[in-house]
DNA sequence: AAAGCTTTCAACCGCAACCTT
DNA sequence: AAAGGTTGCGGTTGAAAGCTT
């Protein structure tokens, strides 16, 4: 049974004590302690790291701070193209579960990444989009010529012709100047089009690299498995400032592994990760929400 | 130069799931 | 079983920076 008057006190404490809570930016000073304290310590009860590092903060607070600022794993700058177009293929499968994208982005946040889709790639859909409903085609084209250099000519030709369309379509995909939303958003492609893109997008740097095997269309891993994986150690750090799929693919183990093993998509079950599931999972694409 | 508007992004909030007591 | 605490997540907010007029 509750005690009224202990438990108004304890209410009335914890307030208290709440109230005394700083929040807002963080300070330099802030940083230098929890950086300090979560070096020495490790990570542990975030209450407690708030409480014994000396700081102000809850420890939700403190969390957060570590995991979006300042762990050391974290990479900083601007997305690379390459970025972009995992994040976009990640969100068609996973939508906003910003966590399971960034999980597959290393050195990411999920923050981050749901920070820089409400900015920058929802924004540039939404410019496709207008640009699309243009009474003035050619004026629309204009514009996207310069965001993406392949014609719709291109790939309808690319998508035609099946036994040259691949090594020509992974070509386009994997230009810097590649841009998915503008094909996608303005149809330039069906689905079954944006399929064999979406798997050109994975397949091209495999190919690049002699992996690709016929009729068994294997996804990389594209997970930031360096932390918690014991089957494939990779250290973040080498990773941080220029990640690439060259990191994963030159690992014997990841090149002569399934699917499975690799992705970590738990939400698929236990069955192999072929391009049928990837394409079920696209049931909505993302810029249909728009 | 400055006012107003837009964009970016760090941080907060509320909720759900899980764990502990 | 239930209550309380912790953690993780996604949505949202608001301050600061950048841009435009």
């Amino acid at each position: 049974m509750r005690k009224p008057d202990l438990m108004a006190n304890k209410d009335r404490m914890k307030d208290i004590i709440k109230s005394k809570l700083r929040k807002g930016l963080w300070s330099p000073d802030e940083d230098e302690k929890l950086i300090r304290y979560m070096l020495t310590n490790g990570q542990g009860c975030w209450s407690d790291i708030a409480r014994n590092a000396g700081l102000q903060r809850c420890g939700k607070s403190c969390r957060l701070r570590w995991i979006n600022y300042l762990r050391p794993d974290l990479k900083r700058g601007a997305f690379s193209s390459q970025e972009q177009h995992l994040i976009f293929h990640l969100h068609s499968i996973f939508g906003n579960r910003w966590s399971q994208i960034a999980a597959r982005l290393p050195g990411r946040t999920d923050n981050e990444i749901k920070n820089f889709w409400n900015s920058t790639l929802k924004k540039r859909m939404k410019t496709n989009t207008s640009l699309n409903n243009s009474t003035d085609s050619s004026e629309s084209k204009d514009v996207l010529s310069g965001i993406m250099p392949f014609n719709e000519h291109d790939i309808m030709n690319m998508s035609m012709d099946s036994s040259s369309s691949i090594s020509s379509m992974q070509a386009m995909v994997l230009s810097d100047q590649f841009d998915p939303f503008s094909l996608l958003v303005n149809n330039h492609c069906d689905m079954t089009n944006v399929s064999e893109i979406f798997t050109c997008m994975e397949d091209g740097h495999q190919v690049n690299h002699g992996t690709l095997e016929e009729n068994n269309k294997m996804l990389p891993s594209l997970e930031s498995r360096s932390i918690e994986s014991d089957s494939v150690p990779i250290d973040v750090k080498s990773h941080n400032n220029h990640f690439n799929y060259d990191s994963f693919n030159n690992t014997d183990k990841i090149q002569g592994s399934k699917v499975e093993d690799l992705f970590g998509f738990s939400n698929h079950g236990q069955g192999e990760f072929y391009l049928e599931n990837l394409m079920q999972d696209i049931t909505s694409f993302p810029f249909l929400d728009f």
